[in-house]
This record gives structure tokens, C-alpha cells and sequence, in this order.
DNA sequence: CAACCCAAGCTTTTT
DNA sequence: GCTTGGGTTG
């Protein structure tokens, strides 16, 4: 068959489908023809006869593997296409571990710990040994332990190095490496891996046995990762390492969209690709083929603002399009009803379905106002995100159910099975069995099987309750192999008793429970069905757990939810398209988050952040901010966020009424405070806030490189002053307090000082326009 | 041992 | 404002 399909690409498309060979980076800009390109590029390596079994290629989400898959299979045939090795990293090398593993002494049935398992290990041990819950709090623990996987820092590691140490003593947490060495034990202990070990034990495999390593190598014979800019060291190494033979290497990105550093994702990854592989062909893909010539500019007005990026000019042969509008509104709800409003104006003018737009924002919390507001207008909406269906605690409950079956050592499913339903096996009883298990080094599920060969304490009807609990478990076990996926889950939840339990509520709450419990066993027939009709399927249950266990809700399509507008974070957002966006809470403090302030870096996340929201609209965006918002169930007063003073004015449409606070800025940035007359504010309905009788849009931020002397002329900045505790000062905002203390150096220079009236604030010196006064 | 009540923490993003 | 976990009570 003849290649018809490169004449569907542009010049720079279809040379990046044709370098086969070598490495190569494609710097896909925003809207760029991305996935065409991989597709095609897949499907060009299998027309020139490589075997699909040799194609390894690494997306993202499960979600657009298969999406990717499905395109493939359309160009070259659903067989061929069956055979190639496409996923996330996680379910890749899941699937190879689930192979290898016994290597590194993992049974194939290990189960893969969701990050609430994790901090229910962590939170055990923190008890356990006695730590102080305030200093040790399982997320921030949890937290540093996956950056260090993520390092391939091992425990070992960890103690050869006095500065990881040093660092976690400075923060109060001597005990960081026991904790990690005693967390990795305890998930070993229970045949568990963490979504970090996935990787960790991935590159301990390849590294520790060449041969394995020269087997996947020789298979892999052509690799391509999607979304580079988003892979951490971990990750990289991998593909580094598989890539080192034939080097065969593709990896597809942009740095400008890079939002995942806050989990470990390196973007120097993609900045550095060219030192690694200094032969590497790179190309550029700049024509956008999804957005107005407003929306493509404004994005790259933003954008340019960061200092290290790749060069690329992302242009369109697009319309015009409208201006980008920025609306104000007095609070949250007002914004949810501006929303929901226009929504409905845009849907009755033109004759739109729902499915054509999506209300994007920086929190899942923020979803609730747009919410309320679609409702009531009847607009129907899908929620992304959020609480996962899996995470739902009757769901967890019922898979922890098979999770146990599955792997009996998996304490945490243990836990959470063992006494719910309530079968009389309580708190003291688990504890006693706890504490044998740790002295005498076996699991928790080893001691109920001999319950009457250990001193447990346990008395003889609790010790008959908990061996009558395992041999049920065990009978679930024994039905695995001769059952598929559907019958197990539903025996499994019949047996169980939890499908009883839950029938026998009949709140609301209870209701609900009940028929997520009757989705999951639906979902999972859906799964043994279309896994029964593929000739190399699997429709067992441990095959669903698998896909579970790196499922997310992204990846579930109902198609009940075809026309509804689609309300997601930014993040989730990444690589879908709209043609009507809607970005809300353009808030500082919200976005950018309170949490990026602080650094150059998280600072520029943001910022690409806001490109990617933007990018995502095709036809128009439009960017809402209120002046009061509901957070942590509190009534608080918002500033605009500075990206909006970042977008070039000549692309928004501001319909912004004259607004106080705008009226003392320096040296009046731009004219639009002034010229815009058609929204006058009714005086009476925008009280000015109670603290600020005067709001600034942080100007001064934008600067954030420069040195602090060049905005010399503001108030006195104290920030390269040697400034002290005890120091009495005012500030703009917060009124009159007293530094009680300071940290960071240099340009990080940061008080907290206590206000009269607002409590205590930490500023970075650098910003906060404090004066002494005596 | 279970049910209920209250406090705390949370809200930056997720494979 | 909501959820989770811990503590107290029956």
C-alpha cells in the first residue's frame, strides 16, 4: 500500500514521521498536529516492516494510548496493531515486572499501593516508632520518599549522603531515613510496590541484570515517549537505558507545557536531550492547527515571559477570532452564574452542543460554584477528576476484597477487609496481631493461618473469627483460575457479605454506596466480555486489578456523558481541546497558587500552566476572576492574577468596570482602567473590603529576576537591608505589626510577622512593601 | 466492640 | 464546607 497518508502532513509532520532512525525530538508546539504525528509515525515504521512487537511507545495516560492505538489500528489493521508495547510508563513496566520480578524477590501477584495505602503504611510506622505526628505528617513524608525514588535514591544512598540527611534534620525529621528504610521493608514485607517503586524497581532490574537488560533492548527496538517534557529521572533513565543499544529513540514534547515538575518531572529532560544524544535530529513543529490567531498570540505573549525554554515560534494560519474576554464578577457564585449564563447565551446563538465547551480551573475544590450555577440552568456537565471512582471508599473496600484474594500478604487490603463487615474482630485483637506478626517477622495473614501456634493473646473466639476470615479469602483464592473477572467480583461481593451491608442502608449516602458497588461489577463484565472476545485476552480478575490499580477516571468514557461541558483542572486538561474555554479563578494566591510564589521556577510552572489552559481553546477563551471567594469555608478577598496583566492587552476584551484599586497604580501600566465605560459599577453593590482600602495588582512581581535596586522607586525595600526580629514595620495591606521572625537569604528573604488585627503573615521581603516605622 | 461525636486538616496539580 | 480520624460513651 502506498503511503498516502504523508501527504496529509506539513513539511516538518511528515519529515518527523520519516526519521525513522537515530534519536530524534520533535518540539511539538500547542495544538501542533502532535499525535498525528506519532500515529503516523508508528504506522510508517510498521509499513516499512518493523515488527510491532520491537515498537515500544510511552504516552502519558492509559487514555491516550488507547486513543493512539485505535488510530494506528485504523491505518494499519487492528491485528498489527494489537501487538504493540503502548502505555503509561507505570503499566508498561508493571506488566514487565509482573515478568521479572522474582529477580528482585516480588511474586507476579504483588499489588501496586495507591498513594492512600502508602500513608496508611506511613501513618502506622510513624505511630509504631513513636514519632511526633507534627513533625512527621504522612503526606510530607510520603512526599519526600517519592522524590528520592524518583532520584533513585535508595535507602542506601541515603545514608551516604550528609546532605539529604542534613536536610531532613533541618526540618525536624531526623528519623527520615528509618522511616524510609522501615516503609520500603513493610511494602516488601506485603509483595506491595508504590506507583514510584514501578520505576525504582524497573531501573534496579535493568541495572542489575544485563541480561534482562539486552533481552527488553533488543525488543524494544524503537521507542517513543510522548509528553518528554513531563518525565522525571526516573523515568528517563529507563528509556536512556533501553534506548542505549539501537538508539532508535523518538521522544515528542514541549517544553512549554511542562506542569509536572511539582511531582518530579524534569524539564531539563527535554532542555538536555541534545547533549545526550549529540547526533540527535530535532524538529520543530510550529503551524497550530486548533486555535485563532488571538488565542495562539495571547498564549505566546504569555509564555515569552519565561526565561529557560527551547526557541520555537508558534504561529496559525487560522482566523482572527475574538479577543480573549476577562470578566470581574463580586464573588465565586456570581462567577459560576457568568459562566453558566454565557454558556447557555453561546449554546441558544449558535446552536452548540455542550460537548463544545469546558470550564477549566486550578483547584478541583473551585468545580463547586460551576456546578451549582450549571444546574440551575439545566446545563449538563461531566466533572473530571476529582475523588476517583476507585477511591470511593465502598469500591476500594469491595477491590481490597479481591486485592487480598489476589495476594494474601497485602496488608493494607488486610486492614481494610478484615472487619467490614463487622465480623467482631476489633481494634485490640488487629493490634495483638500486629504486634506478633512484627516480632516474629511474618505478615499478618502468616500468623492467622497458624492463629493457634502463636502467643497472640487473642482470645479463642477472635482467634476463630480471624481464621474463619481467611479461609474465605482462601476460597475466593481457589476459584480464581476457573472463574472469569465478573464471576469472582460479583461471588466475591456476594460472599464477602459487603453487598448485604450495603443493601441494608438505605439513607441516601447508602443508596448511592450501593450502586457504585453494582457500577463496579457492571464495569467489570463490561471488562471480562470485551477481554473474552480478544483472541489473546485475559478476563481474569487479577487482569482487572492490574488495570485498576493505574486506572484513572480520565480513562473511563461513558457514553452517557457525550454532550455535557466538561469541568476539569488545568492539569487534566493537557492535550484535550475545546472550542470554548472558560478559565476561572484568575486569582492570585489561586492562580498563580499561593504555594509557586516563592520561586522562579514554580513561579514559570504556573505560568506554562496558564499557557497549556489557554491553548486548549479553539475558538475563544475567556478568563473570569471574582472579588470575594468562599475557601476553606471562609469569606476571602481576591486581586486579579498577574497572568492577566502578563497577556498583552491588544488580545482582551476587558469587560471590566472602573475599578478602585486600580486607580493608584505607579505609573498607570496601561489605559484600559480608564477607557472602559460601558460597565460601570454600581458603587453600592462592591464594598470595598474590610483591610484593604487600597488594592495593588502586584506589578512589581512580574520582575522577578531583576535585582531588587532596578524598582527603586517604591517605598523602602528592605529586603537587602539587614533587617530584624523585633522590628516594628507597615504594610500596604495587613497594617501595622512586628517581625517576630525570619528565614531564607538573599532574594528568599522571608518574615513572619504578626499584624495587629490579621495574625500572622510570612512575606517575602523582596515584595512586601514594608516600612520601618519607630 | 460498635456507634457516635467532635476536632483537625484541608485545597496545587496525579501516574 | 467537607472529610477523615480519633476519642468517648453505651
Amino acid at each position: 500500500m502506498e503511503a498516502g497518508y504523508l501527504n496529509e502532513l506539513n513539511e516538518a509532520q511528515r519529515l518527523a514521521v520519516e526519521q525513522t532512525d537515530g534519536p530524534v525530538m520533535v518540539i511539538a508546539g500547542a495544538g501542533s498536529g502532535k499525535t498525528r504525528v506519532l500515529t503516523y509515525r508508528i504506522a510508517h515504521l510498521m509499513h516499512k516492516g518493523v515488527d510491532p512487537f520491537n515498537i515500544l511507545s510511552l504516552t502519558f495516560t492509559n487514555k491516550a494510548a488507547r486513543e493512539m492505538k485505535e488510530r494506528i489500528a485504523k491505518i494499519v489493521g487492528g491485528t498489527e496493531a494489537r501487538n504493540l508495547w503502548m502505555g503509561t510508563f507505570h503499566s508498561v513496566f508493571a506488566k514487565i515486572l509482573r515478568f521479572e520480578g522474582d529477580k528482585l524477590g516480588y511474586p507476579s501477584n504483588f499489588t501496586i499501593y495507591d498513594t492512600e495505602d502508602s500513608k496508611k503504611v506511613l501513618n502506622s510506622l510513624i505511630k509504631e516508632m513513636q514519632l511526633d505526628t507534627d513533625t512527621y505528617k504522612a503526606k510530607q513524608v510520603q512526599s519526600r520518599i517519592s522524590q528520592f525514588k524518583n532520584n533513585l535514591i535508595t535507602v542506601k544512598a541515603y545514608y551516604n549522603s550528609p546532605e539529604l540527611q542534613q536536610y531532613d534534620a533541618a526540618a525536624n525529621r531526623p528519623k527520615m531515613g528509618e522511616l524510609y528504610e522501615a516503609y520500603n521493608q513493610r511494602c516488601f514485607k506485603a509483595s506491595a510496590m508504590d506507583f514510584d517503586d514501578l520505576l525504582l524497581k524497573t531501573n534496579e532490574l535493568l541495572t542489575k541484570f544485563p541480561d534482562v537488560l539486552y533481552k527488553y533492548q533488543d525488543r524494544f527496538r524503537y521507542i517513543l515517549v510522548d509528553e518528554y517534557q513531563d518525565t522525571n529521572h526516573s523515568q528517563y533513565l529507563i528509556v536512556k537505558a533501553l534506548a542505549s543499544r539501537f538508539e532508535n529513540i523518538c521522544v515528542v514534547g514541549d517544553d512549554a507545557q511542562s506542569i509536572y515538575a511539582f511531582r518530579g518531572a524534569n524539564i531539563r529532560n527535554i532542555l538536555n536531550f541534545k547533549r545526550d544524544y549529540p547526533d540527535a535530529v530535532e524538529l520543530k513543529l510550529e503551524q497550530n492547527y486548533r486555535s485563532t490567531k488571538t488565542i495562539v498570540n495571547a498564549a505566546n505573549s504569555i509564555i515569552k515571559k519565561n526565561t529557560e525554554q527551547l526557541e520555537k515560534d508558534v504561529w496559525t494560519d487560522n482566523e482572527q477570532g475574538p479577543k480573549i474576554k476577562v470578566h470581574r464578577t463580586g464573588t465565586d457564585g456570581e462567577e459560576g452564574m457568568y459562566v453558566a449564563r454565557s454558556i447557555f447565551d453561546l449554546k441558544m446563538q449558535n446552536q452548540l452542543p455542550n460537548s463544545d465547551f469546558a470550564v477549566l480551573y486550578r483547584t478541583n475544590a473551585q468545580s463547586r460554584s460551576i456546578e451549582d450555577a450549571l444546574r440551575k440552568k439545566n446545563i449538563p456537565y461531566r466533572i473530571y477528576g476529582g475523588l476517583s471512582f476507585y477511591q470511593r471508599k465502598e469500591v476500594k473496600d469491595l477491590l481490597s476484597y479481591f486485592r487480598l484474594a489476589i495476594n494474601h500478604n497485602d496488608e493494607e487490603a488486610f486492614r481494610r477487609t478484615v472487619n467490614y463487615p463487622a465480623r467482631g474482630i476489633g481494634q485490640t485483637s488487629i493490634e495483638r496481631l500486629t504486634v506478633t506478626a512484627r516480632e516474629q517477622g511474618k505478615t499478618l495473614w502468616e500468623i492467622i493461618e497458624k492463629i493457634p501456634q502463636y502467643n497472640t493473646g487473642i482470645n479463642n473466639a477472635g482467634q476463630k473469627k480471624l481464621y474463619d476470615f481467611q479461609t474465605t479469602i482462601k476460597s475466593f483464592s481457589a476459584l480464581m483460575d476457573s472463574m472469569d473477572a465478573y464471576e469472582m467480583a460479583a461471588h466475591i461481593a456476594k460472599s464477602s457479605g459487603l453487598v448485604k451491608e450495603l443493601r441494608a442502608d438505605d439513607t441516601p449516602e447508602g443508596i448511592s454506596r450501593y450502586e457504585n458497588i453494582q457500577e463496579l461489577l457492571n464495569g467489570i463484565k463490561e471488562f471480562s466480555e470485551k477481554q473474552k472476545q480478544l483472541d489473546d485476552g485475559n478476563p481474569t480478575l487479577p487482569h482487572f486489578i492490574e488495570d485498576v490499580a493505574l486506572a484513572t477516571d480520565a480513562d473511563s468514557e461513558d457514553p452517557n456523558d457525550r454532550d455535557k461541558v466538561s469541568l476539569m483542572t488545568i492539569h487534566l486538561a493537557k492535550g484535550l481541546e475545546f472550542p470554548h474555554v472558560f478559565i476561572v479563578g484568575m486569582e492570585e494566591d489561586l492562580f498563580p497558587s499561593q504555594m509557586s510564589m516563592t520561586s522562579r521556577p514554580d513561579l514559570e510552572e504556573e505560568r506554562r500552566l496558564f499557557y497549556v489552559a489557554l491553548t486548549r481553546a479553539e475558538k475563544s477563551a475567556t478568563l473570569t476572576y471574582a472579588f470575594t471567594r468562599y475557601r476553606w469555608g471562609k469569606l476571602i478577598d481576591c486581586e486579579p492574577s498577574r497572568f492577566l496583566e502578563e497577556i498583552d492587552d491588544k488580545y482582551l476584551d476587558w469587560q471590566v468596570p472602573v475599578f478602585r484599586e486600580f486607580d493608584d497604580l505607579p505609573k498607570k501600566p496601561t489605559q484600559r482602567y480608564q477607557k472602559q465605560t460601558q460597565y460601570k459599577k454600581p458603587a453600592s453593590k462592591m464594598p470595598p473590603p474590610k483591610n484593604a482600602p487600597k488594592k495593588t495588582i502586584p506589578t512589581n512581581l512580574k520582575k522577578l529576576n531583576e535585582t531588587p535596586s532596578a524598582s527603586g522607586n517604591e517605598a523602602p525595600n528592605l529586603f537587602d537591608g539587614n533587617i530584624q526580629a523585633g522590628t516594628k514595620v507597615k504594610h500596604e495591606r495587613f497594617g501595622v505589626g512586628v517581625i517576630s521572625q525570619l528565614e531564607g537569604i538573599g532574594a528568599n528573604k522571608k518574615a513572619i510577622i504578626k499584624f495587629d488585627g490579621v495574625g500572622e503573615k510570612k512575606l517575602l521581603l523582596k515584595f512586601a512593601k514594608l516600612q520601618v516605622i519607630n
